[in-house]
DNA sequence: TCTGCGTGCGCG
DNA sequence: AAAGCGCGCACGCAGA
């Protein structure tokens, strides 16, 4: 028997196991049916189920608990500011929940084939049917969808969803214009704790179960694919997904019941969730559906040019140094010595037993009668090893060997630099971390072309793959069904937003025009097609624009014809922040003064710090040779370098490395806390609650937690007491960490050092930027309705502290500009003020200021 | 062929 | 024997 039919043998009897036991829960679910549950298969039902929804809505306006929860809703800042300017959110009136079945996963493709939701005060909910393929009796999908229709578009109806952003998505592609999607359990999970290992709905409601009340208690925890497998719902009956989707969003109703108490009871959640959150998913919607345009010819040009660039470069660089036969001989040994000599070994062995054998054959052979069939075999075998003799065990024929040098390879080229060359390793001078040697990047390398010129064709293949690989030719494959580039967003821990590519079914599965007659065939092509087969999509935060050669590639992102970029960033969002802090917090005012008066603060700061002249402070004094230390630059990195919590060791580094002398960069240092007392104040009170909670929060109340930090610092405490270390702070902290006995001891003082100063320095960071993603937040909401609702701007981007819309040409104002000036700085008061730099462009970074922009004729003054 | 990791680099 | 925050992606490499 082969060794693999027992594994198959295995995998099949599993597999069958597995659909045996799918089916008895198939079974049990649709024997234990609740009565309040209704799968509407029938047309006809529609109305009176629309009745019931009414009826909800009424019991809902005389309930105490829902009209507590509608004001959470409705008391927001962001409402009221929305008000004055004539734009209303219109009073939340009911809450329910809702869910979607769909023929897949693909945000763009997929559509619905069902939807489920839940009335509370009534207890009851509903599954309708319209997609499934079972050829059974189902509703009309246009019929289906009409009626619900109107509800789902009513913004004072707000509908509760579990990860809101896939159902807003789909039901765009159904058609809809879905609004009020104001409540998502997912979301509300992740601000009530963001470490949870699983957000989906089954897995919270599971381990929460015990805290959502006995009627929760009852409830069975099938997953989707406890029942379906790994099927799309759309191959099922409707009765049975019926009961599983009504289940979700009862299931759904419970969580989020529980979710908004809990929020209101835990320090300043709600606030979070209400102020900001409850507004993001529409957003979040809105922006990655809108994507971009791309300009591909001018983005093939610019391959073109880069790749020749390339070559040259590689060409350059492989001409200068001479890579013979000798060298990749050197380098093989050097980088692989131990696998090739181990498959030469290997081989000769190889080699000596054919040679045995085929001695030994060959005997057999001779004695052989040439009439029997082992003789003919004896000859084959005998002819097959003569004929293709093992390759001899030299190094140049192991698997390991290396024929050819690899430009993207850090080895070959660290064996270039520092073995074949013999360059002298300066890594630990030039970065962080100290346990690296041999290092290849950029920063290192830049030492050595001053003394091996040849190297510098270096930067420029680095530089050009990574733009040619990472964007230029990646984006033109990654275009999504409307032909444009759109990106997933994400939620990290400070609450800013990441954002990647994302996978999907291949574009040609877009159909336009869905009728009802087409539909079901439409369905059963969905279903069929394979999920997340297809990048699309990229990252959209990190395309270059910090030279030349990468802002070319920006410049390839343009808004759709007829249209324009309006697009502002917040000025030093972070510093005002820090400002805000040290003066509402801690009573420091002198930093947010600078920025009251309108003073570049870094200038001011330096002047001070330095003991130097303003004049000689500036960006332009550097520039233009009459000084040659870049001192605003030098404040930067050292308000930087304090809010990051770097060391001042560090710090000196990089200060020493822009020319300053050790001792200035160190009394500047030392000046920053006397000068700005507050701010050392800010840090340690920050840190004390750290010690105190586990936790820190934004502005808005948005925690991020950090788990085991309370315990691992009080164990740290015990330690350093033991060594006579007075605190984190002890200058003498090194020294005296010498005093402990054993090497176990030692090493779990270092890890909690490492440890806790991790958790400390990320703790006050998010303060500030986490308040700056809320801040940025505010004023994305703000746009959203205010200019993408309220006037039809395109949604393009967020990007930590900017966003951008594409405003049609015939609204490009001055007055479109002062509103733009003023969503970023005045939907949110801070004890700074606000700044922002607002630009017009007709490409992404083709920037012109409104002083720079005819509007009259739309164009660039002079162009 | 897939997966996980290290290194390096794009962005704020 | 520590000491700059927050990300995602491409590539080489090693092991399965």
């Amino acid at each position: 028997m082969a060794k693999a039919e027992p594994v198959e043998i295995g995998r099949r009897l599993h597999e069958k196991e597995e659909a045996e036991k799918r089916t008895q829960r198939i079974a049990d679910v649709l024997e234990n049916k609740p009565k309040n549950y209704h799968v509407i298969t029938d047309d006809s039902k529609l109305d009176a189920m629309i009745e019931r929804l009414r009826e909800e809505v009424r019991l809902q306006q005389k309930d105490e608990w829902f009209r507590r929860v509608f004001d959470l809703f409705n008391d927001t800042l962001i409402r009221r500011k929305l008000s004055e300017r004539g734009i209303e959110i219109p009073l939340v009136k009911s809450l329910t929940v809702w869910d979607t079945e769909t023929s897949g996963l693909d945000k763009m493709i997929d559509l619905s084939g069902g939807y489920s939701f839940w009335l509370p005060l009534l207890n009851e909910g509903y599954y309708v049917a319209y997609g499934h393929l079972t050829g059974e009796a189902q509703c009309t999908r246009s019929k289906a969808l009409g009626v619900i229709r109107r509800f789902i578009e009513m913004a004072d109806h707000i509908k509760s969803f579990h990860n809101a952003e896939y159902d807003l998505n789909i039901m765009r592609n159904d058609g809809l214009k879905p609004a009020g999607v104001r409540f998502d359990s997912q979301d509300a999970h992740w601000i009530l704790n963001e470490h949870e290992k699983s957000h989906g709905l089954k897995p919270l409601f599971t381990k929460y179960k015990s805290m959502l009340g006995p009627e929760a208690a009852a409830m069975d925890d099938y997953t989707f694919e406890d029942l379906f497998g790994n099927e799309s719902p759309m191959m099922y009956d409707s009765e049975i997904v019926g009961i599983y989707a009504i289940k979700d969003v009862h299931k759904g109703w419970l969580l989020t019941k529980w979710q908004i108490d809990t929020l209101v009871k835990t320090d300043d959640l709600a606030r979070a969730y209400f102020e900001i959150r409850q507004y993001l998913p529409e957003v979040n919607t809105e922006i990655t559906r809108t994507g971009f345009v791309i300009d591909l010819g001018r983005l093939r040009q610019l391959g073109e040019v880069y790749s020749a660039e390339l070559e040259k470069a590689k060409r350059d660089f492989l001409d200068a140094y001479d890579i013979d036969d000798n060298f990749l001989y050197n380098m093989s040994m050097a980088l692989k010595g131990d696998r090739i000599r181990d498959w030469c070994e290997k081989q000769q062995r190889r080699i000596d037993k054919q040679a045995e054998m085929l001695a030994k054959r060959k005997a057999e052979f001779k004695k052989a009668n040439p009439t029997t069939k082992k003789y003919a075999q004896l000859k084959e075998w005998i002819e097959r090893a003569e004929s293709n003799p093992l390759i001899e065990p030299i190094p140049q024929n192991a698997p390991d060997y290396i024929t050819e040098f690899n430009l993207s390879s850090n080895d070959h080229l660290a064996y270039l630099i520092y073995d074949h060359l013999g360059i002298k390793d300066i890594t630990k001078q030039v970065v962080k971390d100290k346990s690296r040697s041999r290092a290849v990047s950029k920063d290192v390398l830049e030492r050595y072309f001053e003394r091996e010129e040849s190297l510098k064709p270096l930067a420029k293949v680095s530089l050009y793959e990574k733009l040619l690989g990472t964007y230029i030719e990646k984006i033109p494959d990654a275009l999504d069904v409307d032909g444009r580039l759109h990106t997933e967003l994400n939620t990290v821990s400070t609450g800013r937003y990441s954002s990647k590519g994302y996978k999907g079914k291949p574009n040609d599965l877009f159909r336009e025009n869905v009728t009802d007659d087409n539909f079901l065939e439409h369905i059963r092509c969905l279903v069929s097609a394979k999920e997340k087969s297809v990048p699309k999509g990229t990252n959209i935060q990190n395309i270059p624009s910090r030279n030349d050669e990468g802002l070319a590639v920006r410049k390839t992102f343009i808004p759709r014809e007829g249209y324009t970029y309006l697009g502002s960033d917040l000025s030093s969002i972070e510093p005002r922040l820090q400002a805000h802090r040290m003066s509402v917090e801690f009573g420091d005012d002198t930093f947010a003064e600078t920025f009251r008066k309108g003073l570049d603060s870094y200038i001011e700061f330096a002047s001070m710090m330095f003991d130097v002249d303003r004049e000689l402070c500036t960006e332009k004094a550097y520039k233009s040779g009459l000084i040659n230390i870049p001192y605003r630059k030098l404040t930067k990195d050292m308000f930087l370098a304090k809010g990051y919590g770097q060391a001042e060791d560090q710090f000196v580094k990089t200060a020493v490395q822009r020319g300053i002398t050790e001792e200035a960069a160190r009394a500047g240092y030392a000046k920053f806390d006397v000068i700005l007392p507050g701010f050392s104040k800010m840090v340690q009170e920050t840190f004390a609650h750290l010690r105190k909670y586990g936790w820190t929060a934004t502005l808005w109340g948005q925690k991020r937690r950090f788990p085991g930090y309370i315990e691992k610092y009080r164990r740290l405490c015990v330690l350093m007491k033991k060594a006579g270390i007075k605190g984190k702070d002890d200058p003498e902290l090194g020294k005296k960490s010498r005093r402990f006995r054993t090497q176990v001891e030692r090493n779990e003082f270092w890890d909690l050092i490492r440890f806790t100063g991790g958790c400390e320095r990320s703790a006050f960071n998010h303060t500030i930027q986490g308040s700056g993603a809320n801040v940025l937040q505010l004023c994305m909401i703000r746009s959203y309705y205010e200019c993408t609702l309220a006037r039809g701007w395109e949604f393009n981007l967020t990007l930590h502290d900017e966003q951008k819309h594409s405003v049609p040409n015939d609204q490009l104002t001055e007055e479109a500009v002062e509103l733009y000036d003023d969503i970023m700085t005045n939907t949110v008061q801070l004890a700074t003020p606000l700044a922002c730099d607002t630009v017009i462009e007709p490409r992404w970074m083709e920037e012109y200021s409104p002083d720079e922009w005819d509007f009259n004729n739309c164009k660039p003054k002079g162009a």
